[in-house]
DNA sequence: TTGAAAGCGCTAACAC
DNA sequence: GTGTTAGCGCTTTCAA
């Protein structure tokens, strides 16, 4: 049990006859030292094995950046993808990046915030749509000013600031456009009777996208209830069960635009246990433009949201000019991906 | 700028009035404080929004835990899945879980294993399978020793040991179990020419699948010829580009066993673009059964991973026990899952 | 160029 | 019970 400490940098100095100082010096390059010294001081690391002490090194000042992710669950392949933009682009600055999974749970997200405060993180990046109740912008004011207070940074992915004034900065995808867009394209195959299938009242994302459903079809002249939007909630299992129950009541629609991919997949399943077919008897159309989405029976039509890319913004407009960054809101644009389940209506269907 | 410093200990213990050991005793509550002063003492932390800091404690003993997985990428529905799984067991436990990815490079797998050994993780967790050359053994072998060296653990998922004597333990599941078990599926399905696509030379877990494949095939009977495996490696694209350059040249065959499940996914689209229907003219199998599997077209057969319970798996056992896990060897089951990518071959394929 | 010494924030002995 | 003190391993003045 003697062996269980670690090298320490003292010992490096001892083997290589020079003070700890030197060693230190001589082991991180800032300081000019002479070739010989350096080179003892490095062959007695590496015979060694030394590996600095992390944390000694952040208590001294020069630590390790560390930033950190926090998404509902890293199986979302959304979410995979927008932490893994966020982990590339800590990597190529030499930062240590930390992903934590809540389960959408506040007070797992509370408690994680805390102790990336504990860990010193500089920068610390929330995903995904909220609801956005006085409980959130109340536990966002609090992180932002906390972390603004030691200098580290938030950055809101996909969800609002409760107050423009606070210092945290937004980066998020134009949901309503990207919807607007995507209903306008079920608009031009025909379609007049679309569901939107998985709304989240009260949710930032979902409603923006319901809105932008909305848009569309107040521009194509179609009166506001002409939308029929039923809130099931997002992923798989909520698609499949909101997507069947709504075939059984009625039939009243020709195409149906899901919350995103997950609920897709599930109402594309719905909808071939039905019997019918897609995009023959029903067109549908998703949104995220998840890897998969083309694999989809048919291959989805969706509107793609460059999930890595809004990772990788985040931290480069966190880390880029830093004062002028808080408190700006920047939005990224989507598109259309088109597929193979938008068709037009079925015959009769008017 | 003066604001930019973090509240420390000193300064709760000043308002509460009371000496520094005095806080931290009662912030951290495993020592007798009276209620009064405790109560204090709390709230002056609450009031400055206090918040201990990690590097400070880790340095002197009473750090945070933390396991670190490290994965090609967490995009990969496999590994966002054993890497929530760790997560989640470590979360469990209060421990601080840090996810790396490597893009399948050793050297920055090699960087991120120094890093955590600077961070001082006490747990490891290398997942997937690799090439076992000279250099893989010599870079787990030095992992180990060194990692052991302080009393932290290594843990390979899915990557053999490159001595049974070095202090790692590996968890996997049983691949050639699994391989073998699907072959017959198909074998039973009355197939007898069945091409292995996705094959990796040298990749310890693709060679235990083709040893399973293979295995099943002299099972029934069929000649060692009768095995065909296309080296093409994993990855949908990979798949993809397989799939139809083996379409171009030959249709012997009436089934495809996919090295995974995304192999599986650009097979499947290949097979599709060819003009042919799965299971009708040629059936697929997968590997994995990731989210989503089952929403392939058509749905797919597969051997089902419990990859979360690989994840989790890995961090229990490596922290029950420890004296007696290392150098322990756990193979964990895998099971068909039966959906429709399967069918008798077609008439006349004999 | 190098060494001695101070100190980062915290906890754990060790007094009182 | 509570305060004082001594470090944890490192970097960085400050002298020499």
């Amino acid at each position: 049990m003697e062996s269980k400490r670690r090298v320490t940098i003292r010992e490096v100095a001892e083997r290589a006859g020079v003070s700890m100082a030197t060693a230190s010096r001589a082991l991180s390059g800032n300081h000019p030292v002479p070739a010989a010294t350096r080179a003892r001081v490095l062959r007695a690391a590496r015979d060694l094995d030394y590996v600095a002490n992390a944390h000694a090194r952040a208590l001294v000042g020069g630590g390790r950046k560390m930033a950190a992710v926090v998404v509902r669950q890293v199986t979302s392949p959304f979410y995979a993808q927008v932490a893994e933009g966020v982990e590339a682009e800590a990597a190529d600055r030499g930062w240590l990046c930390v992903v934590g999974a809540t389960g959408g749970d506040p007070q797992r997200e509370m408690e994680f915030v805390q102790l990336m405060r504990e860990e010193g993180a500089r920068l610390v990046i929330l995903v995904g749509g909220v609801v956005e109740d006085d409980a959130y912008r109340e536990r966002v004011t609090h992180y932002a000013q906390a972390l603004d207070a030691t200098g580290a940074r938030l950055v809101l992915c996909g969800r609002p600031a409760p107050d423009p004034d606070i210092p945290a900065l937004v980066v998020e995808f134009d949901n309503e456009a990207g919807a607007r867009a995507i209903t306008g394209h079920l608009l031009s195959a025909g379609h007049r009777r679309i569901v939107f299938l998985g709304g989240l009242p009260g949710n930032t994302a979902l409603d923006a996208r319901v809105a932008g459903y909305r848009a569309a079809l107040a521009e194509h002249g179609l009166p506001a209830e002409a939308a029929h939007v039923v809130d099931c909630g997002l992923g798989r299992a909520a698609g499949l069960r909101a997507m069947a129950e709504l075939l059984k009541e009625t039939r009243e629609f020709t195409a149906v635009f899901a919350g995103d991919d997950m609920v897709a997949a599930g109402a594309l399943r719905a909808i071939a246990d039905a019997g019918l077919t897609v995009p023959d008897d029903m067109s549908v159309v998703g949104y995220n433009d998840i890897p998969l989405a083309e694999d989809f029976n048919p291959p989805l039509t969706t509107v793609r949201t460059p999930a890595e890319e809004l990772g990788r913004a985040a931290v480069r407009i966190a880390l880029r000019d830093p004062e002028h960054a808080a408190g700006s809101h920047h939005l990224l644009g989507t598109h259309i991906v088109v597929r193979r389940s938008v068709g037009a209506p079925p015959e009769g269907s008017h």
